[in-house]
DNA sequence: AATAATTATTCCATATATGGAAATATCTAT
DNA sequence: ATAGATATTTCCATATATGGAATAATTATT
């Protein structure tokens, strides 16, 4: 079986501190650790690499050439390391993004917050907005999307699936009741995403059968984080994404109401022309969406 | 913290096998593990290095660098691993120990026979003698002692402490009783390692007091071997090193006479002229016993 | 020569990693 | 369009590794 590496990399650190004590302090490791790695790891090559008293160290002749390689290898992998993160560091340009309303304040802006601060010389410019954008004419990279994509000339890579949740604070519910049916939301004072002229739909589904209400929000705006604050203050009943209500359905200040009628679950896609010709900073960050979307959205509530 | 070097080197094999599950297969590693290695390393290095669906493997731009560093590191470090088995293989020459009567074949040609199956072009001279050899008038290379070195000249390696033990067969304590103290020894058969003309002395210590007692013995030979067969037949009582009667102890086949009272324990070291101009052979025997004399003589009973 | 300090090894209660199985997702064949 | 095959991810009961403390040994100091 080949030999352990983090084993061989402390045997390396043993002899270039000359102590298995100093290699202990300097990397952290407890002693019975380094004593014990590199003991399996003499075991595991069949080799004697050192020979020591409690107070003197010496490198055995094959320990000696065994070291030499070893040294060399780390030292370009550590180097491979060190280029990561200086690569991270140097990428500089400009990305232009496309996202819709209601995600960039607790989605968007801590996302590319993460980007920037692993590629601070990358500037970001984000144009908020409910057009799907024409890529060339608007200047965009890349585009952050909802639901299915319709034009197949593009590619979409999904990010994360998520539902809507529909919530109302306790104050509200205590007075005014919780409603138990999709059809009694009419009755109740709503707040909405979107609803300028008409009424908005509702598609709630309950094992597997679906229930269409439609309701006039008493307040509508395009700003999920403006519809939780006036919900969160009791003034009525909102659907609101899980990944930004998460937080205020955890620590109790909003409650989800009907839980067992849900909205379908939907996808935010990265969407952007083609693989081919995506500059670096692009494909940088549609994978680093990818890596972190996760960890920054722990609300997914599928 | 620094990334697992282990995992780095299974991302390696991924990349160089396009595949989590045939970098599994090639490598006798369950893909649960790999999978979760490559995760884990992508997120310790802060970078994801592959993107990826259930089919399809792709390098990121980071990755695909990292990988050129780490698969040249491992490289090294692979070539070092194979120098040290090819570097046991090659080596040839002969080695010529002193070694003293007694311990040959219970200890000494199992290390030999270890160390030529590591070494295979290595051929093995031994004296077998009593005396202090010199070792430029007797050519020896290195010399196996027993007890404290008396010539300061000499460069001393100790290798195994371990004590003589006072042994009988169970039938021949049956039929003659066991001794309770020292001085009832003389009364019984005892089968001794030296005394050609002169009674042999025992000092044998219980609770830091010391006895010294006289036996002659019915037989005498300066062979352990043979007085092992001689008193597991019964034939008397003897002193032998518990690393050539252990077994025969474990076994039952022999059984500690006064168990209260013991011999003080004595060290096997590796006695050679200087450290320095030691040939290579004689480096690496002496790095050998020091590796391996304790699992070779696993019956020490300090 | 005796004692104190320092270093490495070993033990074992506890923490963490593992790997088989299940779940999930994608691609291929029909 | 659907079913089957294949690949990767995730879960959790179990196996193994860890690290603090004790032990052993050597060297330095008094």
């Amino acid at each position: 079986m080949s030999p352990d590496l983090n084993a061989m990399a402390l045997f390396v650190k043993v002899v270039e501190h000359k102590s298995f004590t100093a290699a202990s302090r300097r990397l952290g490791v407890p002693i019975s650790t380094v004593s014990r790695k590199v003991s399996e790891l003499e075991k595991t090559l069949g080799v004697r690499l050192l020979e020591r008293s409690t107070r003197h160290l010496r490198l055995t002749e094959l320990g000696q050439a065994y070291y030499a390689y070893c040294h060399r290898g780390l030292e370009e992998i550590e180097t491979g390391t060190l280029m990561l993160n200086e690569r991270q560091a140097e990428i500089s340009g400009t990305l232009r993004l496309s996202v819709p309303p209601g995600l960039a304040d607790r989605l968007i802006v801590p996302l590319v917050s993460a980007f920037q601060a692993a590629y601070p010389a990358v500037t970001v410019r984000i144009l908020i907005t409910e057009r799907n954008v024409d890529f060339i004419q608007d200047a965009v990279d890349l585009a952050l999307r909802v639901g299915e994509l319709k034009d197949s000339s593009l590619v979409a890579r999904p990010l994360i699936r998520y539902r809507h949740v529909l919530v109302g604070a306790p104050v509200y519910l205590d007075r005014f009741g919780a409603p138990g049916h999709p059809r009694d939301l009419p009755g109740h004072r709503m707040i909405t995403f979107g609803g300028w002229f008409d009424a908005v739909s509702l598609k709630l589904i309950n094992n597997g059968r679906m229930h269409t209400v439609h309701v006039e929000g008493v307040l509508a705006l395009n700003d999920y984080t403006g519809i939780q604050n006036v919900t969160e203050a009791g003034q009525g009943i909102a659907e609101i994404p899980s990944i930004i209500c998460g937080e205020a359905l955890r620590d109790g200040r909003l409650v989800e109401v009907m839980p067992a009628w849900r909205f379908p679950s939907t996808t935010l896609s990265a969407v952007y022309p083609s693989n081919r010709n995506l500059s670096r900073i692009v494909r940088l960050f549609k994978d680093f969406c990818i890596e972190h979307i996760d960890a920054l959205s722990p609300f997914v509530d599928i």
